[in-house]
DNA sequence: GCTTCTTTTTATCATTTGGTAAAAAATCTT
DNA sequence: AAGATTTTTTACCAAATGATAAAAAGAAGC
């Protein structure tokens, strides 16, 4: 919970009571592996915040094929906040790639902040705004060969490398399963 | 200026006073093709709307070469938001692929707005969010191939094929000029 | 209309990546 | 430990894309 203080603090300033307040509106909760937090189809009800684990954000095409557009580790943001915020069906999938253990927000709790807190929606829309900033720039660079986006892809994430499936990886670098493998051999 | 009235009260209601205001802080100015909205290494000082025109937001990697990152038409607002509010550098540029006609508000319109308009920063936050997340699902799709890509895009981006040179799309699709160029022969 | 400059297309060959299939390695269950 | 399942690697060949060079087409200036 004080990495999540830590982390909104970042973004302005609260005293000991506002603090208070917040804590008592989250909630901690488990995810196994391959759980869900959020599922294309359907409304999403809470905003989290990474404590532990990695999740993907992912959907499939119309080929069937699994897509994974992101990655959120400890201490993010994560949601469909679009979706969350406009009360309208996801298109995605949010699921654990690691046992997790995560802060959660429902709906109702989330905006009795900003009716409770003065301030509190300047800093909410400021630590949005700047995940969704920070995802598109971490994205794989669409110009580039596989070879380089793996090894940014490596730089930008150095610890995910050991803790999630080689085939996640591959489809948020847009390659298959066996280039991913051909690259990692022809680096080593 | 209609357009850009329509368009913000697609998130919000407005009296007709409060119109007034926002009309009276906005500016008209032309841009000639190539010509930049906003520069890497510059602090961006204004908020954009575009009239008339296509602009496009583009880097250049460590190899020099030049990367279309998002294509911005008519109707649409057009900022380097996280930069021109904290004040920091842009790493982008944005420039104009056409002779082009915009609105534009200053910092200090643009802030003055959030002080005398109830409701204004909501409606402005939802304006920006809606804008990152559009984009976003409007990328090029990397784990498509050249061709699904080009097809996507001419889906997306009907009216763009004719009006802005073709390199500005190979750059943006992530593939050479000739590729997309075969491509094209191949489609028809 | 002619020249100059820019944009787009074509062509050839090398390299990268995908598709398919199978093997090997690692992990999980019992 | 043995078997079953999942994950990762290998191999081979076809297809897509890049690099380079050059030609063709189009646009702009005089």
């Amino acid at each position: 919970m004080e990495n999540f203080i830590d982390y909104i603090l970042q973004f302005g300033h609260l005293n000991k009571q506002q603090v208070a307040l917040i804590t008592s509106k989250a909630k901690e909760v488990s995810f196994q592996k391959d759980a869900y937090f959020s599922e294309a189809g359907k409304i999403p009800k809470q905003v989290g915040f990474v404590i532990e684990g990695v999740f993907r954000g992912c959907y499939y095409n119309n080929l069937g094929d699994e897509i994974t557009r992101c990655f959120i580790s400890e201490n993010s943001l994560m949601s469909d906040y679009i979706n969350f915020e406009a009360n309208t069906a996801s298109s995605e999938y949010i699921q654990a790639c690691t046992d997790s253990k995560i802060i959660v927000f429902s709906k109702e709790s989330w905006e009795e902040l900003s009716q409770t807190i003065v301030g509190w929606d300047t800093m909410k829309n400021k630590m949005v705004q700047l995940c969704m900033y920070q995802k598109s720039r971490s994205n794989p660079v669409i110009s580039q060969d596989a070879t380089t986006r793996y090894l940014e892809f490596m730089d930008n994430h150095p610890t995910l490398i050991n803790r999630i499936p080689l085939n996640y990886i591959a489809s948020y670098l847009g390659i298959t399963q066996q280039s991913l493998s051909r690259i990692r051999k022809n680096i080593s």
